[in-house]
RNA sequence: GGCGCUAUCGUCUAGGGGUUAGGACGUGAGAUUCUCAAUCUCAAAACCCGGGUUCGAUUCCCGGUAGCGCUACCA
């Protein structure tokens, strides 16, 4: 298996291999993200594989945690393969590697080298009892039914040096005799990670393993599995970690829901958005680009783009996003059509109470595209059209800048009257409240200010004609009969 | 500790032996506007330190420092 000709595969087959011990975090989704970039660029393979081995850890709700996030992406792939349903090939591999010399039966019980500091000082990288232990005494304890780990014989002396090309950090160089025999069987029988993944990236024949750069020492062990299974090594390009401000690899324990890609589709980012922040962090089209749909971002991606300084994530304890991540989504939002955006607000209303037809959320839509930055944002940008009753508002706002509560209440009774006859669209609106502005002496900001009070119930609303025109008539002079009561209370 | 990787505005980044070191977000100021938003203009803001190499280094080399990663019978 490992030795079928792989190297005829013409196009690149690529992998995201999460563990479902968590939720989708960040940083796994920009690796999916690139993974996929790589495939549809190339016209590759894109394969999910969920590496499933950690029994004690894997969860449920973690691997539907994975999913749902990847599907919010909107990202497919062509493949899925399930780690723990390959359970009898890792085993059998790891026979086989036994059974070529590269690897010895470890009879130490766990746990009982790592306690002391001082046993990581030399000792650590061979075992010199279990390593030269004969093959009939090893196989006697075995037969004994002694538990054992298996572990990789790495190649020692001599000045062996271990090296690859990564596609991003260049040549890589290491010696082997800095490498510790490390385990490819627990003494439960159970495969590393280390073995199950080698073993699967060979069997699938995985051409390029595009990952973490929390793995590039690692791969020098993985360099040596391959070696073992006789297979040939893919191709393996690191990717720059995501960090927090303070530094550090990004985690929930640390950093908060802030990591879950659940939080961003939460909040209302489009998936769209989030990719295309995603993709800027740690990778650049270099042509001072910044805002890229996925078609953009799949023709632009190559693996060249791809930075090799960690990127900071800049979230605060008051803002949980980063600035750029919400100002693509805002940039995004206003690219998208009416029509598709409105339906993709209408659940973040409900959410918040508000009862919104379809149809009239499409009316809206337009007047507040522009002013949300985040899809949750539409609720607290829009809550006055669908609102029956009015929130009750400091009736002080009605009074415009220079004038007094009497001048408000001319400007309402004024504005009752036109609006009882003109024609509730834009331009009559704007015609005839420009006149009824000119009769009264008054500027558009005075004269308009008491009536978006009066209609919207606060200062800050979309433009006050489309408002009106969306509201209706009945609405409007409803809520500026009620501004007028309000005005009382100023006497 | 050992090994490895990295280092340009606050953040994401472009660039590269000679540049006014470019863009974006954010920030500040202004313009426009019926408010807000959007839009436009302008501004402040960076080459980690020390040695080399060179006529000339932010760029190349070495060292230091700092950060991160790996160093598990976790993945």
């Amino acid at each position: 298996m490992p030795e079928s000709n792989s190297s005829e595969a013409k196009t690149p087959r690529v992998r995201f291999a999460p563990s479902p011990t968590g939720y989708l975090h960040v940083g796994s989704a920009r690796t999916f993200i690139f993974n996929w970039l790589y495939a549809r660029h190339n016209h590759g393979t894109m394969v999910l594989r969920l590496d499933d081995t950690d029994v004690e850890r894997n969860t449920d709700a973690s691997v539907r945690s994975i999913f749902g996030g990847l599907r919010w992406l909107g990202l497919n792939w062509d493949e899925e393969y399930k780690q723990s349903e390959r359970l009898a090939l890792h085993r059998q591999q790891a026979e086989a590697i036994f059974a070529k010399g590269h690897a010895y039966r470890d009879f130490t019980p766990a746990h009982s080298a790592d306690s002391d500091q001082s046993s990581a000082q030399g000792a650590w990288l061979s075992n010199p009892g279990m390593r030269e232990l004969s093959r009939e005494e090893s196989d006697r304890r075995a037969a004994a039914g002694e538990p054992f780990a298996l572990r990789y014989r790495v190649p020692r002396g001599e000045d062996r040096i271990l090296r690859f090309v990564d596609g991003v950090y260049g040549a890589q160089t290491k010696l082997a005799d800095e490498v510790e025999d490390f385990a490819l069987l627990r003494s439960d029988g159970m495969p590393t990670y280390h073995l199950a993944s080698c073993v699967d990236d060979a069997d699938l024949r995985i051409s390029h393993i595009i990952r973490g750069q929390d793995h590039l020492t690692n791969t020098f062990k993985h360099l040596l599995i391959f070696d073992a299974l006789g297979a040939e090594a893919p191709q393996f390009a690191h990717l720059p970690l995501l960090v927090a401000p303070d530094g550090t690899k990004l985690s929930k324990r640390r950093h908060g829901p802030v990591v879950s890609v659940t939080t961003y589709r939460d909040a209302g980012f489009l998936p769209q958005a989030f990719v295309n922040f995603l993709c800027l962090l740690g990778w650049s089209p270099k042509n001072d680009r910044e805002f890229l749909t996925l078609d953009e971002l799949t023709a632009a991606f190559t693996l060249e783009g791809v930075n090799r300084a960690n990127a900071v994530v800049n979230f605060t304890e008051d803002d949980p996003f980063d600035a750029k991540a919400v100002w693509l989504n805002a940039e995004h939002i206003r690219a998208l059509p009416v029509e598709q955006l409105s339906p993709l607000l209408q659940p973040f209303l409900e959410q918040t109470g508000l009862q919104a037809s379809p149809d009239k959320l499409l009316a809206v839509t337009p007047l507040i595209r522009e002013r949300i930055k985040l899809l949750r944002d539409g609720a607290s940008a829009a809550d006055f059209f669908f609102l029956p009753q009015l929130a009750p508002y400091d009736p002080a706002e009605l009074i415009p800048q220079k004038g007094d509560a009497s001048l408000a209440r001319r400007v309402l009774k004024h504005a009752q009257e036109v609006l009882t006859t003109t024609a509730f669209d834009h331009d009559s609106l704007d015609q005839a409240l420009r006149a009824a502005a000119a009769q009264l002496g008054l500027k558009a900001g005075p004269m308009f200010q008491p009536i978006r009070v009066a209609v919207c119930g606060r200062k800050n609303a979309p433009p006050l004609f489309e408002t009106m025109a969306v509201l209706g008539r009945e609405v409007c002079l409803e809520r500026i009969r009620q501004a007028e009561e309000r005005l009382q209370s100023l006497g």
